[in-house]
DNA sequence: CTCCAGTTGCGAATTAGTCGCAACTATGCA
DNA sequence: TGCATAGTTGCGACTAATTCGCAACTGGAG
């Protein structure tokens, strides 16, 4: 356990926020400045696959990077809604039977699961409601 | 509609396996020469924006590169071996009832899913439930 | 047949992620 | 305490994935 590691284990999880590479290694630096970026990947695979971390795409919104988020107790899925940004975090039990359901028919050990979801959020849904009533003749770019 | 445009469509609609944009664009100039790597990607925001096309990490098995298949009625979610590399294709019910509690839920307007799912298959596991019976002090590698 | 909005190829640029290796350090042991 | 060393790190160069600007091209409407 080398004061790297601690950083970055400590700075995910007192995280707000879905954190990317870049974002990690600047907040993991106000903890211990002496950390390197190939560190971060380097502890982020090791974090992976002791299953304490989870790996994100949040449908690639912001370019092709990837987030990382603390595993807890129960696993979230995340909604992104294309037209905002807004991330929506949620957790249900016909999640947790969909797994156990997956995991018995096809005899797999699961170790890890992601559902991701992409589309509009009420508000950004009911904005292009309205839109379309303004305008019925729909333009050549919907 | 291009000739690009044309070959990449019945490229991904005719594949048996999940394409990376390497191997797309490789089989796609078998039927159309005249393609470019630049296309590829543009095709396949392209295609991911009209909701033709779904797009997957598979678990980055492979490295960062990411898959697409064509979007069928029924969504289908990916299991994943970490020991084999095997894909396994799943749809059940029970996935299409939680993608509508979640629309209902948070007033969400989905437009695109993807679960992906990562753990043994079934002979993976036993491979390894038969190691740790043989070898009954685990190493420090697990 | 003409025209042009939209698409493409090209090649360079950017960005994310990986790697080899010498220097360093946590940790168990004398 | 100090030593040995297995494992970790920083560095910097590298690879792979993706994006971009722009001039040339083309599908298909008129
Ligand atoms: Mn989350
Ligand atoms: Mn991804
Ligand atoms: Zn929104
Ligand atoms: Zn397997």
């Amino acid at each position: 356990m080398t004061a790297q590691r601690r950083a970055l284990i400590e700075t995910i999880q007192e995280a707000t926020a879905h954190l990317d590479v870049a974002s990690l290694l600047m907040q993991a630096r106000e903890r211990e400045p002496r950390i390197n970026r190939a560190t971060v990947y380097r502890t982020v695979e090791l974090l992976k696959g002791l299953g304490m971390i989870d790996e994100l795409d949040l449908m690639h919104l912001n370019g092709e990077k990837h987030y990382y988020e603390v595993k807890t107790q129960q696993d979230h899925l995340h909604l992104a809604c294309f037209e905002c940004g807004q991330i929506i975090e949620f957790a249900t039990p016909a999640f947790e039977r969909l797994k156990q359901e997956i995991a018995a028919i096809n005899q797999f050990a699961i170790q890890v699961t992601r559902l991701e979801v992409g589309g509009l959020c009420s508000s950004c849904a009911a904005k292009k409601e309205k839109r379309l009533q303004q305008e019925p003749k729909p333009g050549p770019r919907g």
